[in-house]
DNA sequence: CAGAATCCCCGAAGATACTG
DNA sequence: CAGTATCTTCGGGGATTCTG
């Protein structure tokens, strides 16, 4: 069991490391569900209110990556009994134990996306200088 | 422009730090960046040997994904002139800086994992308990 | 060995329309 | 309002084969 790969170990070990990363990944991943989380993390807001503060989202995508976030108690959803029904998402204790880890994606991408406008002229990567208008004002 | 929605804010520069965040996920996305980039975390590897280590990875993707992380500057690819060609990757300095990241990552993912075994049973995830037999010894 | 080229398929996601 | 249903497209990615 020593070298099966010739002289290199087989790091077994380390890529069990990665199931948790893969999890943390699996349930950040989706376009919309960081939009969300971090929407959540500000407010409460209703269906329709995602709908046009995420732009680009369809009802669709967001109605699924809105279960998705559900299922795993990141999110909860409020429906009102009023006519017509209101549903409100929040964001649950469990959702908010995501802010560390939104915070250091942030952190790194921030220094990676400087990395890059400093002149690195080397990196013609995708996406990062343009794209994404924010919302105008 | 103080309450477009109704009652509450637009949370405009709320959403805008979403874009750093994106960007790192941008990066790490891709089924086997993460293998790749923790495999090299600990090594330095040829292209076959990563192709070994990593279970389930063709050598299409691998090469794919490579080529990214090396756009990147997160990994390095040195040629050897010998006959026939070797090719070896390492992790750059820049993409050591990803380890914590990818530690708040892998922490975040055990708890998320730890939590759902404790018996949650409400939660029917997906991804979990089973899946991912790693590397039989 | 280290990949590139080719073919192909299936699922993620957009557009549009409809319902309780 | 808060979604669902359907239809369709597009490209990520697998399997396989080929090359320097």
């Amino acid at each position: 069991m020593e070298h099966e790969l010739g002289v290199k170990p087989m790091s077994a070990e380390c890529l069990q490391h990665l199931k948790p990363v893969r999890d943390s990944l699996d349930i950040l991943n989706g376009k919309w569900k960081i939009p969300i989380i971090v929407a959540l993390l500000h407010h409460n807001y209703r269906f329709k209110e995602l709908h046009r503060l995420i732009d680009g989202v369809t009802p669709k995508m967001l109605s699924k990556e809105l279960k998705e976030l559900e299922l795993n108690e990141l999110v909860k959803r409020t429906v009102f009994d009023t006519t017509p029904v209101t549903v409100e998402y929040s964001i649950t204790p469990y959702g908010k134990s995501l802010e560390k880890v939104i915070f250091e994606l942030g952190k790194w991408g921030s220094e990676h996306r400087a990395r890059i406008m400093k002149g690195k002229e080397s990196i013609k990567h995708a996406r990062c200088p343009e794209k994404e208008t924010v919302l105008p004002g």
